[in-house]
Order: structure tokens, then C-alpha cells, then sequence
DNA sequence: GGGGGTATGTGTGTTCGCGCACAGACTCGG
DNA sequence: CCGAGTCTGTGCGCGAACACACATACCCCC
């Protein structure tokens, strides 16, 4: 398969999104960009919350959690340099239905909610790119809905790791099991048999909260195809 | 709770977002709308296809379906008289990702794909309102997607046939427990059961591919909140 | 009005993941 | 260096849904 390449995504670092705009649509944002530091485990956002700003990740993560109880919680997106979170402003509407979390920290470029208003009534490049993020998005959405209800544990567990590699772009990243019970929609217990068996296959070294994937390919060959089809969706709308 | 009366869509039968359009602009529109039939299991398009014409449902329904395999089918989405199948087009992109299936015959206004492409390039109120469709539908497909994981098939199907019965303003409506177990993703015995209790509880008929609502009151009950967050967020969009 | 196709009910054994409980194992600070 | 807090591994019983296999019931059409 062509997405079992190594990790690539372009400049690591840099928000895709924001790097595609022509220049001089990018210079006339530049000015409403301000960079920020993301903290893991903080909250840009609960539902209901009027999103202030919206979030473009360089080298950080932001997960959309959707959450039915206290205890049934499930991520339904992810966010990374290819895209925004926030992206219920853009709609014009002034709070998300999901929680935006930090799930990996690093930097994202921050813009307010109402430059963003401004922004989208104008027919740009921005506008545009925004309107296939959103379809992109979507069908990540769409597709992980169905994975998350056929596929095992094991596999969706490979598949998650892989698209925070992607992002993160780097190797090790601090993630307990509790949290990514909460991303896969499983128990604690179910990660840590999940984590174990590809423990044992040498594919991750997973030590107290920090997590080191070993073997990308590996990884690539447990997870499900869900993992090259939301990829090839998220590099393709940025054609 | 504030949903739990009785089955209202506004204007049975008449797509609402195009009603909420000004007046102007529905007359500008109105040369580009067609009237046309849906019959029951119409594909009107495949993930890869591209997509010729969108379609405004007014007593029908359409269906989106994110396929793993050939067994593994899920409805991550539906589509009725709130809203438009083919939104991939208004975000710019050719084809969706997901398969457009009629799950309740009925009558659409349709409009060519070329022309929503038109329209999409004016920042009149087709444009706002598709985008706040956008998000009502982002938020529809998370929520089922934790539904999904979470809930038991009894609950799921309840809120399932409540959507149904809201979206075609018929209490009865032809529906095989086969047709079923992919909009659930579940198996067709487990329909069966799940159906079986219903009707145990007097809340529905079900007799050989017609489904009768019996008890709309009851089956609020017996399905997941998630039926109410659904509703609301839909219904609230288009104010 | 009988037969074939379709739709539905039911049964058995299996598996995945849950809930609960608890035992290590590592970290960090005093 | 020790203890408290956190993180992880594991075992057991259970329940929901699965896969497969049939039995039945109904409709429609020739």
C-alpha cells in the first residue's frame, strides 16, 4: 500500500492547513496568528463552551471527545497539522459539540473566533481549504465511527498510535493507558492487554505513561485499513 | 424533556432548510430545483463517485453509509427533510466518502452539482444555512459514533425508528430487520430480538418488512439520551 | 392453491470486552 | 530511603453480541 511509507508529513511542525494559503493571503492572516504553547491534558473547549479561539497545531494534537457519561467518553476525531480545531466557528456556530483536548503537546497558531468570522465571509483560499477540511474531517469522523464499532481493540489501538506518530512526529510521547481508554473507548484493562500484545510483538515499548512505538511497519501491519484510508483523506484535501 | 412531544417537523413534507430560505432567494434557486421520486434502496451515490446532483429531501429519507467490507456496514448518518445529501459538493469536493442510500421513499428537490457550486460561491443564506448544516451534521455523526460503541442495540434501535418516524411523518413504514442490521451495524438476529422486545412492549408491529410505531412515547423511553441530543441539535440549526 | 422466495424467530456454542478486585512496579518528594 | 501516589498487569465471572444452523411463517405469483 502506498501509505506504508515511512512517517511523512511534509514540514514536520508547520500547520499544513496555513502552509498550503498563497502567500499574500497568508502574510494578511499573519497578523491575527499569534503561536501558542499546548499543554497535554488541557481543555481548549467543553461543549456548550463559546469557542473563543480556534486552534491550528504545528506539532500538537487536539482530540474531540465526545462524551455520553462520566465514564463513556470516546474520541471521535483528531486533529493535527493538517487541519483546525474550532472548526464550529467557521459554521458559524458559536460552541462545538465535542471537547477539544490536548493530546499531545507542542505548539498550535491561535486565532480569535471573530478574525475567523471575518475571515470566512470572504471567498479565499482560506475559506476554501476550510470547506474541504471540514469534508475531510467528516469522512475521518465517519470512518473512525465504523472502526471504532467492528474492529478490535488491538487494531484500532495500532491505528490510533499511528495517526499520533504522524502528528506528534516524534517517536515517544507520554500517554498513560487510562487516557487512551478514553481515545479507543475501552477499559483501562482492555489497553493494557491491547498495549501488551504488541509489546510482545516488539513493535512499541510502553513504560509507565511514555510510549515508544519501535516498529512503524510493524504497526501498520496489526492496525486495520481504516488507518490508510483516513490518511489518504487527510493528505488528499490539501491538493 | 423538552423533545418528548409528539412527532413535529414543521411542514411534514417540505425540505426545511430549503424553507428557511428568504424569499428572494428560494425564488432564485427555484429554476435549479427539481422534484423528483426516491425509491426505497436507491444507491444515489457510491464513496469514489462523483457526485452529479445533491438532493433536499422532503418526506424522504437518505442514508449514509460507511462500508468496511462487505459485511461490515454501518449508517453513520441520516438525511431528511432538515437537511442535504451531498454536502461534499458545497465543501468543494467531488465525490463523499460515504454511500447515499434511500431508506425511506419519498420525494427530494434536487439540484445539479454544477449548480450548487454557483450558489456556494455567493455568501447568500443557502451558504450559512449549509454550513450550520454542516456542523448539525458533524455533530449527528459524533454522536452516534459513541452511541454506537456504547449502547445497547434495544436503545439504539429506539432511537433509530424515532428519527425514522420524524424525519417521514408515517407511523408506518416498510423496513426489513436485514436493512436494519446495517443502519445498526449489528446482525439481523440481533435485530430480531431487539425488534422482539419492543414489541413485546406493545411500543411497535413489525410484520414481515413493515414496521408499525405504536407507542412513540414508550420508545422515548426505552432509547438512549442520544435520541434527544440528536433532535435538538438538528432542530436547533435552522433557527 | 401450491410452491418458491423472502422474512423472521430461535437455539447453541464461542468470543470479546466489561466490572471488579488486587497485586506488583515505578516515581517522586520529603 | 521510605512511603504515598500513580501506573500497569492479571485473574475471574458475566453479559452482549457473534457465527452458524435451522425451523417457521408469510407473501406473491403462476
Amino acid at each position: 500500500m502506498a501509505v506504508l511509507n515511512s512517517n511523512n508529513n511534509g514540514d514536520a511542525g508547520v500547520n499544513r492547513l496555513l502552509a498550503t494559503l498563497p502567500k499574500n493571503e497568508y502574510k494578511r492572516l499573519l497578523p491575527k496568528l499569534t503561536t501558542v504553547s499546548l499543554v497535554l491534558g488541557q481543555t481548549l473547549y467543553e461543549p456548550g463552551d463559546v469557542i473563543k479561539h480556534v486552534y491550528f497545531p504545528n506539532d500538537s494534537i487536539i482530540s474531540l471527545i465526545s462524551k455520553l457519561s462520566e465514564t463513556s467518553r470516546l474520541e471521535v476525531g483528531m486533529v493535527g497539522n493538517e487541519g483546525m480545531a474550532g472548526l464550529a466557528v467557521f459554521m458559524g456556530v458559536k460552541s462545538s459539540s465535542t471537547r477539544a483536548l490536548v493530546q499531545g503537546a507542542g505548539t498550535a497558531m491561535r486565532m480569535s473566533s471573530a478574525a475567523v468570522r471575518t475571515e470566512a465571509n470572504q471567498l479565499g483560499s482560506l475559506h476554501h481549504l476550510l470547506h474541504r477540511y471540514s469534508h475531510s474531517l467528516l469522512a475521518q469522523v465517519s470512518q473512525s465511527s465504523a472502526c471504532n464499532r467492528y474492529h478490535m481493540v488491538n487494531a484500532r489501538l495500532a491505528r490510533w498510535l499511528l495517526m499520533t506518530n504522524d502528528r506528534l512526529a516524534a517517536k515517544e510521547f507520554p500517554l498513560t493507558q487510562e487516557f487512551l481508554s478514553t481515545m479507543l473507548g475501552v477499559r483501562r484493562e482492555g489497553v493494557s492487554k491491547a498495549a501488551g500484545a504488541l509489546q510482545a510483538g516488539k513493535l512499541i515499548r510502553y513504560s509507565r505513561g511514555v510510549i515508544t512505538i519501535l516498529n512503524r511497519r510493524g504497526l501498520e501491519e496489526k492496525s486495520c485499513h481504516c488507518y490508510a484510508i483516513i490518511k489518504a483523506e487527510t493528505d488528499e484535501y490539501l491538493n
